[in-house]
DNA sequence: ATGTCGATACTTTATCGA
């Protein structure tokens, strides 16, 4: 079973580059991020065509996250919990059944906290505590599930070009990579770590200034796993050639292999 | 650390968010 990550940057504008990769590619499901568009407006169909069942949980113009499976959703579940005055669309938690029993999906985009002195970085904090408190639930079931998103957090210096330039930034700042490691810490494993020791490894380039042309980039989209995920994790990696079409989303897709 | 991009609106250029 092939799972994947991608912060598309728009549906609208990515629709055609997600069916190409889709086509080559064949995940059985693939969570996306920043759709920026309404429930209503996401073109499902052209997904459907290609046989994957599609949720949603979308907003206006920005943020939004839609899950795509070949297997049927067992259960959907928009929001994440602890915020109920929260009106960002940033979560949404798939179940599907698998030959072994049930894999949850838990697709997030996950604040970007800049700038770091306004409220948007107590709100990124607040959602990791959030995202923290759903993560121990979810343990508490021992039951296989994956966490896959943008998390805009840069987890070590060797996920960065120039880690120095980034010590103030909200994806990079130590009580950021403080909220991250408390995930790892109860007990979640990074499945491209788990497979890869190598540094300067990216997701994502900006587009200004030619970092991808300078490979000037970061390593902020994650699959964290439950350790009964985690017991079945055969690959991860990055592919990172979608960078380089016409007209590209600024991350890549990240995938995992799951022998389920 | 800014050489860009996507979505939006009292649009055809400015603003916001990343």
């Amino acid at each position: 079973m092939k799972i994947a990550t991608w912060n598309i940057n728009g549906i609208k504008a990515r629709r055609d580059t997600l069916l190409t990769w889709l086509g080559q590619d064949a995940p059985d499901i693939v969570c996306i991020q920043e759709i920026k568009c309404m429930d209503e407006a996401f073109p499902s169909e052209a997904f459907e065509d290609l046989g994957y069942n599609v949720a949603v949980h979308g907003q206006k113009s920005f943020n939004g996250v839609a899950t795509l499976s070949k297997l049927p959703f067992d259960e959907v579940t928009p929001r994440l919990d602890g915020d109920e005055a929260d009106e960002q669309a940033r979560y949404l938690e798939t179940v599907v059944s698998v030959p072994s029993g049930v894999l949850r999906i838990a697709n997030l985009y996950l604040p970007n906290g800049n700038p770091v002195d306004s409220e948007k970085y107590p709100y990124k904090l607040a959602w990791m505590a959030r995202l923290q408190a759903r993560a121990e639930a979810l343990l508490a079931l021992e039951e296989p599930f994956v966490m896959a998103g943008d998390y805009n957090v840069i987890p070590m210096p060797d996920d960065v070009h120039n880690p120095a330039a980034w010590t103030d930034d909200a994806l990079f700042k130590p009580e950021t990579r403080a909220e991250f490691r408390k995930l790892l810490n109860l007990g979640l494993t990074d499945a491209f770590r788990a497979c890869h020791d190598e540094p300067h490894r990216y997701s994502f380039w900006d587009y200004q200034a030619g970092a991808w042309q300078k490979n000037n980039g970061l390593r902020i989209d994650h699959l964290l796993l439950s350790p009964q995920a985690a017991d079945h994790l055969v690959a991860c990696d990055i592919d990172s050639t979608p960078r380089g079409w016409e007209k590209p989303s600024d991350h890549v897709p990240v995938w995992i292999e799951l022998k389920l």
